[in-house]
DNA sequence: CTCTCTTACGGATTTCGTAAACATT
DNA sequence: AATGTTTACGAAATCCGTAAGAGAG
């Protein structure tokens, strides 16, 4: 195999012709190959796989629970493939058709507007979502949304671009009837309540190290 | 070219590799091959997508703006693929490791619960979450859920899988100091104030046509 | 001058068609 | 028997390395 993956996109083609199409005969003619050809190729991919896909002792073909699974990647594969292409053909890179920006509500007003204004110049549709950052990411992951404001820099990711738009300090908000002086955050903790984020968000998970480190230095 | 997309898998490697690594020397290093296959796998991509990717007249390579959008889906298309091989190679199809589920708020009591409990049997982990069914559509093409229940079947995607679960009348709630009989809908719509689904959901619509089949004829 | 990319050429590999044998119903 | 799949074999296309030429800085 040329490639580390064990199948390329004709391979996947032709995979689920067969499969649609329910026998091997059809699928060669289908894609205008011969139907040894279309043999040839399963039994490669099969053997690159190292798994049986389809079940040739019964007729008609039957797929198995491997090649089920595979046949839902595969699909979904060439579809992207084939919107890729689709795209690059079309070869408009200048403008976007549609971008599709996220971020957490309590951005929505004060980074929202500028950043769909500036979208505005250069796009002809877009739209916007909030929610939870976490959704965000995986969002963004999946290619559902373009854009995304977040907490959350997703530095597992090299292929993804990040600008720094924004940064706030923390801020201590307290009553307005205490008046005793603020030094340590220790004693306050004991003397009030203290309300903050989840610790499984993101940004909790920043103030908490926050608060760890003002209290014992680390 | 031997497929219809204008790329193959390896060729979307080839091209990564030179963008990470900033010049064709690096990737080839690698890709343990030769500075020389890289340029002419390049040359291939772009003569087949009949786009230039990468600007070579400057010193170090520069990106063009199609190259970058082809990036893009190209780390995409490798990154999934990667996934599905290592899913190939692991070989565990009989129980899945995580599925996940989405229905509609109304039918998360109903449905929800005997669901959760046949898919508890067959797999380790499994999560459900809720919303409306046109964002559910999105997430099963999008393959962010495994499973969704819905009114919409997707009729366009012939790749997936369908089953009948559930057939519900269409019911008229009046109120309770309502005596009149009922016989036809159009003198009560305009006799009563009338609650429905918007328009642009698909309940909706089919409440529509509905009506309109019992006032009209069709 | 140095580093990097392109191009010409040829061998190795892969893909695909023909034709005949083999399998399933 | 009819329909459909596998296998052997060879031609065509493709991939990739060597080596020499071309371009950028």
């Amino acid at each position: 195999m040329h490639n580390s993956f064990g199948f390329d996109l004709r391979a996947l083609e032709v995979f689920i012709q067969i499969v649609d199409g329910g026998n091997m005969t059809a699928a060669a003619e289908r894609l205008g190959m011969t139907q040894s050809s279309i043999s040839q190729s399963l039994a490669n991919l099969e053997k690159n796989l190292d798994t049986q896909l389809l079940d040739r002792s019964v007729r008609p073909i039957e797929i198995t629970r491997a090649g089920r699974f595979f046949y839902d990647k595969a699909c979904q594969l060439l579809q992207e493939a084939r919107t890729t292409s689709q795209a690059m053909q079309k070869g408009r890179f200048d403008k976007l058709r549609h971008v599709r920006i996220a971020l957490v509500d309590s951005l929505a007003t004060a980074v929202g507007k500028p950043l769909a204004d500036a979208v505005k110049r250069h796009t002809e549709q877009w739209s916007m979502t909030t929610g939870l950052s976490h959704m965000h990411g995986e969002a963004l992951l999946s290619r559902t949304v373009d854009i995304i404001i977040s907490d959350d820099a997703l530095m597992d990711y090299p292929e993804l671009s990040r600008f720094r738009i924004l940064r706030e300090p923390f801020m201590l908000v307290l009553p307005k009837s205490f008046t005793g002086e603020v030094k340590q955050l220790e004693p306050l903790i004991k003397q009030l309540d203290f309300v903050r984020y989840p610790a499984h968000s993101l940004i909790g998970q920043r103030i908490e190290r926050n608060l760890r480190y003002r209290r014992t230095g680390w």
